[in-house]
DNA sequence: TTCATATTTCCATAAACATGGAAATGTTTT
DNA sequence: AAAACATTTCCATGTTTATGGAAATATGAA
């Protein structure tokens, strides 16, 4: 990932109204919501908040689909760890006696097909 | 942690120059550079750099200590780890059957206090 | 104390960003 | 086709941020 990319992500989540829609959709998962939702939800005006929205997909953080009027965000978990391996690449120049390595977690959904998948299916 | 504080942090690193001088420190690790090295390292303009180093100071991604003339500066790991568990939390509402998390790497580098008490040993 | 080195503060300038009303664009329902 | 709904584009406004020269401050060395 080129650090251009990671400063345009970092600066995305890097606002008060972003990061909150953000937190939200990692909170839906695949499923995602659509705009109007999170806008109830949080109290931002329609522009405002395709404003924000705007820069969150040019960063690469959300994906859109669309479904009926609605236009459904659903956070990019892909990228959003990739941001977080930039971060954290190359601690104390890979000399493990320095640095100790903890296991921890990594936000990784299923993929939604399957999910999408059994749904067709129960219709 | 406060959302305020993540913005804040994120902000700190949504910037060219201090997203390099930021990864510097991590490959540095908790023995840190001192300010000259890294505007050298960087090609940075003394005033330009100090600007960058206060930001990433107060927001708390960055601690520093005097050595001489010399103010060294180190990654505040504790922080970035903070930040991270606040982008990731609550993944698909914690539904573990939506999300699979997996096992990572968290960099945490061993206190430098071992490290200098054995270096003050030695002397 | 005088000199050299390391870093900061001051400041002016230029550029980028956030906000939300009004009006426009798609999409579904009647 | 008209009405209703979801979202976007346009735009004027105010705010925040980055940059680096010149001068100030702090620490150590001669």
């Amino acid at each position: 990932m080129k650090s251009k990319n990671v400063v345009a992500a970092l600066a995305a989540l890097a606002q008060d109204a972003r990061l909150a829609i953000y937190r939200l959709l990692v909170e839906a998962g695949p499923a995602g919501l659509p705009a109007g939702e999170i806008g109830k939800s949080l109290s931002i005006p329609a522009p405002t908040l395709s404003f924000h929205l705007a820069q969150l997909q040019q960063a690469g953080l959300v994906t859109r689909r669309r479904n009926g009027r609605q236009l459904i965000q659903a956070a990019a978990f892909d990228r959003m760890n990739a941001v977080i391996a930039y971060l954290t690449e190359n601690c104390c120049g890979g000399d493990m006696s320095a640095c100790a390595t903890v296991g921890t977690v990594k936000c990784t959904p299923k993929s939604i097909t399957r999910a999408k998948a059994r749904k067709k299916r129960m219709r």
